[in-house]
RNA sequence: CGGGGCGUAGCGCAGUCCGGUUAGCGCACUGGUUUUGGGAACCAGGAGUCGGAGGUUCAAAUCCUCUCGCCCCGACCA
């Protein structure tokens, strides 16, 4: 007997979120935390997710004119060292590597020998490193640009970890480029922000918003540092992915000079980009419900599960025959050019308990198929976007057509449950009592979802940027891009102030 | 790094305050029988030395000290 309740997930995510992100990955079999100190094991199902996401980018990248390479893992401590403000960013955070070898300590252990003549920094970031590449590759303005991207690991000691948010170690992809003018740098940097905006958007069905960061969430080294945000169902913003306009500041640093036009040699300007295994987090909280994580189907592992149905030798032998003959079917489809990705899962347990799986790992499309349906030649079909018990029986010809359609309007309709969900957390406030209330939570001991993203002034002080952080947890998330030219008063001080922010609580 | 909570079988927990037979329970796992289209039932099994180290004691999961890790809140951050 089923005694367990309607939700596969406990608690909902309005009874505890963090605890339900947390039981979500694990039911999904996503990752889990290792035996290092904040550092995960990505399992299959979880990797598979980030594989997607890297060849979809990959692409984009390469049509915007990119190539990748590869740079070292370690960062001479004096490379590092070249930078101040960035030095500054990320010291607390650095793993640094002292010594080459180890022997025996005499007690049967192990001891650090070999110290090493300078240190090495374990990649935080690689701005420095490749700077020292780029200072040999880049003579002349006809070098420029230089367009590279790099898949690599990264690692900063945090103080506090989250699977996927916020790792010791994680993967992603750093963006360095090198032009021969502002403009042209500065160019690069609004395109990259697109590109993530667009895949976000396309591929993750995450709506986001593009803005540029305030100069107290700026990137170390930075001349400006763009985003975009996106809204969790905790009404908490999840900064996405991020595009810096570096200026001279790291060309200086790295000595990255060329000849001009003129035959006068000058610095060039640089960019950086970056998105991470946090936008696997993004995808659970942007989607997720209580049933498990909801995969988009251009980034899922499987676009479709068949759970074959029966009960003795016979129909077994009749349904997986047909399942063969349906999977033959499939495999001649496309959808957005790539072979439908399915599973049969012919496991000996229980159909019930393989369902439940299914819907916990997000499966957008899951099939049963027994000697009924073969009687009918049709399929039956449950959809991750609808409830579990929505289950609809259609032709197998019908369903084989349409595939690729079914899989982009559950594409479409978690991309629209999603927006919906920004929108209508999204308000504008222009009174200071009211901007205090909305993020204050009503029940203090245990807080409800409560706030969203406040569009709301800003003189440009930093100082009410601080107050407002000091008081509510509330930070500037970006300023908009599409935000509109309109005389307001600064929801902290009252003076005047030309643009509205967003104001949010944030991972 | 500061405050709080917690480490007992793969997972979730009881037992700890008031030390004392072979350390329990649910789920999962293995084998069997009956089942099977919304998370099956029964029977029989396997698996832990109680996060780690040290101490007190005739006796420690339980008391003391140190230490490691996890979770939540805060500061820091993709």
């Amino acid at each position: 007997m089923a005694k367990k309740g309607k939700q596969a997930i406990s608690p909902t995510r309005e009874e505890n979120y963090p605890s339900w992100y947390q039981q979500v990955i694990r039911a999904a079999d996503l990752a889990e935390s290792s035996d290092i100190r904040g550092c995960m094991v990505i399992k299959p199902w979880g990797y598979s997710i980030w594989e997607n996401i890297q060849k979809n980018l990959d692409e984009m990248f390469k049509e915007t004119g990119h190539v990748n390479a590869y740079f070292p893992l370690f960062i001479p401590k004096s490379f590092f060292e070249k930078e101040a403000e960035h030095v500054e960013g990320f010291a607390k955070e650095c793993a640094v590597v002292t010594h080459s070898r180890l022997e025996d300590d005499g007690n049967g252990g192990l001891k650090p020998a070999g110290k090493l003549t300078e240190e090495l920094i374990v990649r935080p970031t690689s701005e420095t490193i490749i700077g020292a590449s780029f200072s040999k590759w880049v003579a002349s303005y006809r070098d420029l640009p230089l367009l590279i991207n790099q898949w690599a690991n990264v690692v900063r000691w945090e103080l506090r970890t989250r699977l996927f948010l916020r790792t010791t170690e994680f993967l992603w992809q750093e963006g360095h480029t090198v032009h021969e003018t502002r403009a042209e740098a500065e160019e690069e940097t609004y395109r990259m922000l697109d590109v993530y905006a667009e895949f976000a958007e396309k591929f993750l069905a995450m709506p986001v918003i593009k803005g540029e960061k305030t100069e107290s969430e700026r990137f170390p080294g930075a001349i400006q540092t763009f985003s975009i945000e996106a809204m969790m169902q905790d009404k908490i913003a999840l900064q996405s992915g991020t595009s810096h306009f570096l200026g001279q500041n790291f060309s200086i640093a790295s000595k990255i000079k060329f000849q001009n036009r003129e035959g006068v040699e000058e610095f060039a300007w640089t960019t950086s980009w970056g998105v991470s295994t946090r936008l696997i987090g993004a995808v659970i909280m942007a989607h997720g419900d209580d049933n498990g994580i909801v995969l988009p189907p251009r980034i899922t592992p499987a676009h479709l599960v068949i759970i074959p149905i029966y009960r003795n030798e016979e129909d077994q032998k009749k349904v997986l025959e047909y399942i063969d003959f349906l999977v033959s079917e499939i495999n001649q489809k496309r959808y957005h050019e790539e072979r439908i990705r399915l599973k049969v899962d012919k496991r000996d347990i229980s159909g019930g308990e393989k369902i439940w799986e299914w819907i916990k790992k997000g499966a957008p499309v899951r099939l049963e198929i027994g000697p009924r349906d073969i009687e009918k030649d049709s399929v039956f079909m449950g959809r991750r976007d609808l409830e579990p018990s929505e289950k609809t029986s259609i032709s197998r010809k019908e369903f084989v057509d349409n595939l690729p359609d079914i899989l982009d309007e559950i594409q479409k309709n978690i991309y629209d449950k999603a927006a919906g969900f920004l929108k209508a957390n999204t308000i504008n406030i222009d009174d200071r009592e009211e901007f205090y209330q909305f993020f204050t939570p009503k029940n203090k001991e245990n807080p409800e979802i409560h706030g969203g993203f406040a569009h709301s002034h800003w003189c440009g002080n930093s100082e009410c940027e601080e107050i407002i952080k000091n008081d509510l947890k509330v930070t500037i998330r970006c300023i908009p891009s599409e935000a509109k030219e309109e005389d307001g008063k600064c929801i902290c001080c009252g003076k005047t102030s030309r643009k509205r922010v967003i104001f949010a609580k944030s991972y």
